[in-house]
RNA sequence: GCUCCGGUCGUAUAGCCUGGUCAAGUAUUCCGGCCUUUCGAGCCGGAGGUCGCGGGUUCAAAUCCCGCCCGGAGCACCA
C-alpha cells in the first residue's frame, strides 16, 4: 500500500527539462491562434509549457498567433475566450503579446533576411514553383540581387502585388530531404480589404507565415524551451534554416504525439467550427464538443484534466484517449466533494398505503462524509396514504422483486402497477430488514415537495424529471451527484433547474 | 514526395532511453464481497497480458541490434 502511494506520487512529477543549467532562466510560451476556442488536446500544451516554468522559476508566455486573416481568420472574441480558458486552467501568464500587432517587427526582420541574401521575392506561379523545387531547381527569382529583391520587397508592402502573386521566400537547401521545406514561404500577400483582419482591419496585406512569425518571435521573447505537438517537427526544419541565417540559436524543442479521440470524435477546430455554422451543435460549448469550454459546462475539473496529461507526459507517440479514461481522472476529484441528491427522471407516482405517520428523512449530502452535513425530505401521511414518485425504470425492478427499500426512509411491498400508477403498502420501517430480506434500494421524492428539472446529457439528449427542493441549496456552476443516475454540473435556474451530465 | 510514431491483460495505456528489483504497473471493463442505506458513487478482493513475428547480442531482453508484417499521425504561400 505504502509502495503503491509513493509510486503513485512518483508518477505525477514532470521529467526534466533538457539543457535547462544553458539558461539563465527557463521560458516557455503557449502560442493559439484565436481562430477558435481552445479545446481538450490544447490543454496539453498549455499546463506543460506552464508547469515547466513554474517547475524552473521561470516565465510563462502567451502569444496570439493570428497572422493569416484569411484562412485561419482570427475572431474578436475568441482572445478573450481563450484567456478565459487558460485562466481556467488554473494558468497564470508572465507576458502577452499578438502577433498582428508586431508586424513592423517581422517587416524590419525580413528586410534583414533579404539583405543578408537569405531571402528573395518569389513572383512565380505556385504550381510552376513546385515542379522546380520537387526537382531541387532553383527557380528564376532566386538569382536576383539583394537590391532587386528589396525593391520588390517594397512593391510588395506598397501592394502592388496582388494575393498569389509574390511571396517572400527563405533560402534553403534546394535537396532538402523533405519538400516541403525546401525554399519555403516567409510572407505571403492576403487582400485584407476583403479579409479584414480583427484587430488591423486592412492596414496591412502582407503577412507572415506561422513559420517565420513563430520561429522569430520564439528568439525575440527569449524562449528557451518549446514544447509542441509533433506536427510541428517538419515546421522545427524551416525554422533551423530562419535561425541559421541570422546566426542565433535555437531553444530546446519538445514534440509531443497527437492526442487522439476514439472513433467520431474530432478535434479538428475547423470542422467542428463548420458543423457549428452548420447548426449541428448549439455552439462551442455544445455538450458534444471536445472543447474546454463544453467540460467546464458538463463539470470536468481542470484537475482532472491536468492530472491526466501529467500522467500520460510527454511522449512522441500519438495517444488514443477515451472520454471514460477523463472521467475516471474527474471523479477521483469530484467524488469526494460532490454532495448527493435524488433526481427522480422519467417519474411515475408512487401511492403507498398504510403510511403509519408522516416522515421526516434525514438523508447525508455525502455517504461518508458527516460533515458535510444533513438534508431534511419530508413525507406526508394523510389517512394512512403517502404520495410520491420513483423512477419508471425502479417500477421494473419493484415488479421483479415485489418489495423494495425506499432509501433512508421505509420498505414497501408492491400491490398493484396500473398505467400510471404505482401502489404499494407500507412493509416496515427499519432498515435493518431490508438487508436481511436483500432488498433493493431505490430512491424517491414526496410528490408536493420536489421541483422540476432537466438533465443536458453528452449526446446533447435531455432527461426530464425532478429533484428534491434541497436544491436550492447547490449554486450554479457546482458539481453535485443525483444518487444512482451520476454526477452533474448545476448551468442555470430558472422556472427549472437545468443540469449538464458529467459522468456516472 | 518527405517526416514521425506505434504494435504490452477485452479496451486505453505505463514500463523501453539508463537490460536483471517486470512471470509486467495503472485506469476502465467483468466477477464477487463490503457500506446505518447509491442494482449507477465509494471501499475491498478477484479474473484477465509472456509484452506483433523471426533472428541476433547477453549469464540475463518487453527493454539493445537486424529483418519482416501490420497499423497510426503529420507536412505543402494553415497555425
Amino acid at each position: 500500500m505504502l509502495a503503491r502511494r509513493e509510486r503513485e506520487a512518483e508518477a505525477k512529477t514532470l521529467p526534466p527539462l533538457p539543457n535547462v543549467d544553458k539558461y539563465k532562466t527557463v521560458v516557455t510560451r503557449y502560442a493559439p491562434n484565436p481562430d477558435f476556442v481552445l479545446h481538450f488536446g490544447q490543454a496539453r500544451a498549455i499546463y506543460l509549457s506552464h508547469d515547466y516554468a513554474r517547475m524552473y522559476k521561470g516565465r510563462f508566455i502567451l502569444r496570439f498567433e493570428d497572422t493569416d486573416p484569411k484562412n485561419k481568420k482570427p475572431v474578436l472574441e475568441y482572445y478573450d475566450a481563450i484567456r478565459e480558458d487558460i485562466r481556467w486552467l488554473g494558468c497564470r501568464w508572465d507576458e502577452e503579446h499578438i502577433q498582428s500587432l508586431r508586424m513592423p517587427i517581422y517587416y524590419e526582420y525580413a528586410r534583414k533576411l533579404i539583405e543578408l541574401g537569405a531571402g528573395y521575392v518569389c513572383t512565380c506561379e505556385a504550381k510552376t514553383f513546385k515542379q522546380l523545387v520537387l526537382k531541387g531547381e532553383p527557380c528564376p527569382c532566386r538569382g536576383l540581387t539583394v537590391e532587386e529583391n528589396l525593391e520588390r520587397w517594397d512593391r510588395m508592402l506598397e501592394g502592388l502585388y496582388g494575393e498569389g502573386e509574390a511571396v517572400l521566400r527563405v533560402k534553403t537547401d534546394l535537396n532538402h530531404p523533405n519538400p516541403s521545406v525546401r525554399e519555403w514561404v516567409a510572407f505571403r500577400v492576403i487582400d485584407t480589404s476583403r479579409n479584414p483582419h480583427p484587430l488591423v482591419g486592412d492596414k496591412y496585406t502582407v503577412w507572415p507565415t506561422y513559420h517565420f512569425a513563430n520561429g522569430l518571435d520564439d528568439h525575440l521573447m527569449g524562449i528557451t524551451h518549446i514544447i509542441r505537438g509533433k506536427e510541428f517537427l517538419s515546421a522545427l526544419d524551416r525554422h533551423l534554416y530562419l535561425y541559421k541565417h541570422f546566426g542565433w540559436r535555437y531553444p530546446e524543442a519538445i514534440h509531443y504525439g497527437r492526442w487522439m479521440l476514439p472513433k467520431g470524435g474530432t478535434m479538428s477546430k475547423s470542422k467542428i467550427l463548420k458543423a457549428i455554422k452548420a447548426g449541428l451543435f448549439k455552439g462551442v460549448d455544445d455538450p458534444r464538443l471536445p472543447t474546454l469550454a463544453a467540460l467546464r459546462r458538463r463539470g470536468i475539473q481542470p484537475e482532472a484534466i491536468h492530472r491526466m496529461i501529467i500522467d500520460v507526459g510527454v511522449k512522441q507517440a500519438e495517444v488514443s484517449l477515451s472520454w471514460e479514461n477523463l472521467y475516471a481522472y474527474n471523479r477521483q476529484v469530484v467524488e469526494p466533494r460532490a454532495r448527493r441528491l435524488f433526481f427522480v427522471h422519467d417519474p411515475v407516482k408512487l401511492l403507498v398505503h398504510k403510511t403509519p405517520k408522516s416522515y421526516e428523512a434525514k438523508v447525508r449530502f455525502h455517504p461518508s462524509r458527516p460533515d458535510m452535513g444533513y438534508r431534511t425530505i419530508h413525507v406526508k401521511a394523510e389517512d394512512g396514504l403517502s404520495r410520491l414518485l420513483i423512477c419508471k425504470d425502479d417500477v421494473k425492478l419493484l415488479e421483479s422483486r415485489g418489495m423494495v427499500r425506499l432509501m433512508e426512509l421505509f420498505n414497501v411491498r408492491l400491490l398493484k402497477v396500473s398505467e400510471d400508477l404505482v401502489e404499494v403498502e407500507f412493509l416496515s420501517e427499519g432498515y435493518g430488514e431490508a438487508r436481511r430480506l436483500r432488498l433493493p434500494l431505490i430512491h424517491w421524492l414526496p410528490e408536493d415537495r420536489c421541483l422540476k428539472a432537466r438533465v443536458v446529457m453528452p449526446d446533447a439528449s435531455e432527461v426530464e424529471g425532478f429533484v428534491e427542493d434541497n436544491v436550492a441549496q447547490v449554486e450554479v456552476g457546482e458539481v453535485i451527484q443525483f444518487e444512482r443516475f451520476g454526477f452533474v454540473r448545476l448551468d442555470s435556474v430558472d422556472d427549472e433547474y437545468v443540469f449538464y451530465y458529467a459522468h456516472k
